[in-house]
Formats: structure tokens, sequence, C-alpha cells
RNA sequence: GUGGGUGUAGCUCAGUGGUAGAGCCCCGGAUUGUGGCUCCGGUGGUCGUGGGUUCGAUCCCCAUCAUCCACCCCA
């Protein structure tokens, strides 16, 4: 077994198969980050370790155990991304974007953490994320939740993820809360489990989160994070309330929604769905205003979001929201029997795609029966055969055949043919099915 | 990192302590150059890998790797 060559766990190749999936949740992501003015932003897999520990938490499990972390040939400690925020801001910084200026920035990309695969979750998954930089209120909070549930909206999935939003405060605020938590659940220590104990030290916030039916009275009964904010953290959070209503977006205040990253303050939001197991958050985001100071920039506010590419698209998949037409990717195979009839089919096929640049056409190669090329045309879902032999070459015309239709096949010339497939072109069903619904 | 399930044909899976099967896929055929439906035929597997028990293991045992689900963590 040692011999076999096989991918790193955790690790997924993109098969052919697939990939027409991944294009159209792709595409519909540029289409989205257009309409908003927002600019694409690539940044390196790889930096130094330090950018990670400084941004995330040194004490983070992220960066404690699960960094793909290495030493490079001259000793310099780097690591394979876990997130994309921190290269963002990092860049943002490098490059001079932050002064006194606005940004409005996405970027996708594969990142990697070392984590037991489960469904939804992988060694090297991928995220689309945004990130906003210079803007303060909570009208761009909201902007940016806008801009996610847009993209619900286009791919169909609106009615079944729930927006979730809590506010963690400013730093200070958030402090002083972790300090009250702390006492509370020190007051009650036998009451805890054996996770909520070790978190007691790391990450208090997080047992709120504690699926643990045994803890819930005493979570409930815990004091709330919103309930000691700070004046300009209680605001905001009124701000984006009032917004998200005057947009007609429906959320929930999940007062227990904390983040595991610490460069978070105020704004914290999730999109859960119920339909992916354990595995239900499939964007989350927020506000980090003090992330650009903690890296060395001056300070910025910021706010952004990730979203998990696998997830939704296992969403997609799961709830059949895929339209069909996203899965073509031939409008015309073209075939035919004969002596000298494959050069003839290559250069019909160049004279095809040279005429109508938005056709998608492929030429058979290889051999075959008339009948197995007809097979073929059919399995490569084409909508239309276009069929040359010895009597079109003789006719200097070629037989177009509707594979998906009634109508009965028609023979033509050439220029016939490009006005009829100059048609179908603007009558093709286009692969974003759902961006009309209203 | 912890717990449990599963690894047999390209895919989905049966199966037996005596070296293997189905369906789908693929290829060919059912009169000349016509697909989808049907029928017939065919290709294809060192039964994940290594070791042990045994006269003999795909089947039992151990290990290992992979995969799935949950925990943990998180998008």
């Amino acid at each position: 077994m040692s011999s076999k060559l096989q991918a790193i766990r955790g690790m997924n190749d993109l098969l052919p198969e697939r990939s027409p999936l991944w294009q159209y949740f792709e595409q519909h992501v540029r289409q989205l980050m257009a309409q908003y003015g927002y600019l694409e932003m690539r940044t390196p897999v790889l930096e130094q370790t330090a950018l990670f520990k400084r941004s995330i938490g040194e004490v983070t499990d992220i960066v404690e155990k699960e960094m793909y972390t290495f030493d490079d040939r001259n000793g310099d400690s780097l690591s394979l991304r876990p997130e994309g925020t921190a290269s963002v801001v990092r860049a943002a910084i490098e490059n001079g974007l932050l002064h006194n200026q606005t940004h409005r920035l996405w970027y996708a990309g594969p990142m990697f953490r070392h984590e037991r695969p489960q469904k939804g979750r992988y060694r090297q998954f991928h995220q689309v994320g945004v990130e906003v930089f210079g803007l303060e209120g909570p009208d761009i909070d909201v902007e940016v939740i806008a801009l996610s549930a847009r993209l619900w909206q286009a791919l169909g999935l609106i009615d079944h993820v729930q927006l979730e939003i809590n506010s963690l405060g400013s730093l200070e605020a958030r402090h002083a809360y972790r300090a009250r938590l702390v006492d509370y659940f020190n007051a009650h220590l036998d009451q805890l489990d054996e996770d909520a104990q070790r978190r007691l030290d790391s990450n208090p916030l997080r047992i709120l989160d504690s699926k643990n039916p045994n803890m819930q009275a005493l979570i409930e009964a815990a004091p709330r994070l919103i309930d000691h904010l700070d004046e300009a953290s209680v605001a905001h959070f009124e701000g984006l309330k009032q917004r998200l209503d005057a947009l007609g977006i429906e959320y929930v205040i999940n007062t227990r929604l904390v983040r595991g990253l610490d460069y978070y303050s105020r704004t914290v939001f999730e999109w859960t769905t119920t339909a992916l197991g354990s595995q239900g958050t499939v964007c989350a985001g927020g506000r980090y205003d003090g992330l650009v100071e903690q890296l060395g920039g001056k300070t910025t506010p910021a706010v952004g979001f990730a979203m998990g590419v696998e997830r939704l698209i296992l969403l997609l998949e799961t709830l059949e929201l895929v339209p069909k037409a996203a899965e073509d990717i031939l409008d015309v195979y073209l075939m035919g029997q004969g002596e000298g009839i494959d050069t003839q089919l290559l250069v019909l096929g160049e004279t095809l795609r040279t005429r109508l640049p938005m056709l998608r056409a492929q030429v058979h190669c290889g051999s075959g029966s008339f009948k197995s090329q007809l097979k073929k045309a059919d399995k490569s879902r084409a909508r239309f055969a276009i069929m040359l032999g010895e009597d079109e070459l003789a006719a200097g015309t070629v037989t177009l055949k509707d594979l998906r239709g009634e109508e009965p096949q028609q023979q033509m010339d050439i220029a016939s043919l490009v006005d009829r497939l100059a048609r179908w072109i603007e009558e093709r069903p286009a692969d974003s099915g759902h961006s009309n619904r209203v």
C-alpha cells in the first residue's frame, strides 16, 4: 500500500463530472461581486506563520493544532493559510491600501486545516470571502449581509438558510463580560462537562455554544453578552437591526453566537442550514475593527465574511437546486462518416466557432460507426448533431438533427446552418436558472 | 485529537473457510448513414495493504491506510 500514490487525506480532486457545478457557483459569485462593485484580491496560499498567530490568536485550536506549518529551506516558519482574512489584511497593509481609503474586496480560493475530515469539512477546502476596509457604520455591515442574501436568492437557497446575528461589543466590553462569565461558570464548576471545563481557560464564550443537553439550563441562566455591551456597540447593533428590517432581511438574534477567531468585535453573523448535518454554518462573518492595527497597520474599521464553498455546493446538490442547463456543456456535436470526412468535420468545427463565438461545438474524433457516433452525440448532451457524409459533401450541405426537440432533421447549406444556430444561441436556457426568481 | 461504521469490477452493491457475482457504465450486434426504449453478446476484479491462524482466507484475528458519520473545532 505504501507504494500506491494517492491524494493527501482530506484533499479532494474536482472531477470533470462535477466541475460544471463549481463553475455554476463561481459564476454567480463573480456576477454578485460585480453587482456591488467589489474588487477581487488574490494572495499567496503560503504566509509567515506569525501572521496567523497574531491575527487568529495564538491559543486558538486553528493555530495550535490545525495549521499546516513547516520550516522553509532557510529556516523560516511558514503556514498554509487556514483562512483568508489575515492574508487580505496583510496585503492591504503591505501595499498601502489603507491610508484614508475605503476598499470593498473579495477573494476566493483554497484554505488548509489539519482536521479530521467529515461531511462538509475537508483539509483543503474553499472559501469565498468579502472584506471591507475603512467603513465603520452599521450601513456597511448591512450591505455585506445583503450581498450574501442576494447570493442565496440567486442560487435558490434563500428559503433554506437562516441569518443569525449578535454583537460582541467592543474589545473592552467583551473582556469585561468574559471575566463575568468565567466567574459565573466557576461558581457552577460541578455542572460543567469536560469540554466546558477545558474551554473555561481557552475560550469561555464557546461554552455558550455547547450541545450538551445537560448544560442547557446552566447556559440559559448565564449572563448574556448582549446585556453587557458598551453604549456605542448597542447603538451600532440597533442601527444594524433597523437597516436589516428596512431591507426586509429576516434574522434571529442569537445571543450565544460567538466567533472562533479572536479578532472579531461588534457585529457577528452567521448563515446556517439544517440540511447538512452537523456542519450547519455555510457563511460566517462580522466586524473586526482591531485587526488591522493588531497586524501593524493604522487603526482601520473592517467587516467581512467567508463562506464555505464545499458546504454550499453540497447544499445545492442536496436540495437539487442546480438547473439542468448548468451541466450542458455543448450545443452541437459534429459527426460523420466517409473518405476524408474527419478533416471536413474539423474545418466545419473551426468555421462555426469563428462565425459563432458563443457556440459550444465538439467534433467527433476517432473511429466509430454512424450509429455509435450518434450515441455519443446523444450522450454529450448537445442539443444538435451536425452530420456530414458523402451525400452532404457532394451537395455542399450538412444535416442538422435536433436531438432534444420534435423537429425533423434537415439538410441545409452552411449559411443556413449558421443562421439556425445563431437563433438557438439566442433562445437557449441560461444556466443561472434561479436568478430571476422574485 | 476521541468514538463508531465501511473498504469486493469504472460506479452502486450482493456473496462464500476451498482463488468470485448482479445492476448500471463502456464496447459490439439486432440489413444500407440515425441516438433515446427494448433484446442479445462482450471487455473488465492480485476481493484496500501488510502480517497472523489454517491443509487452504475475499470471508476469522491483528496492524495499517483510506473513506463515511458523530464529537471536538470551524466556513
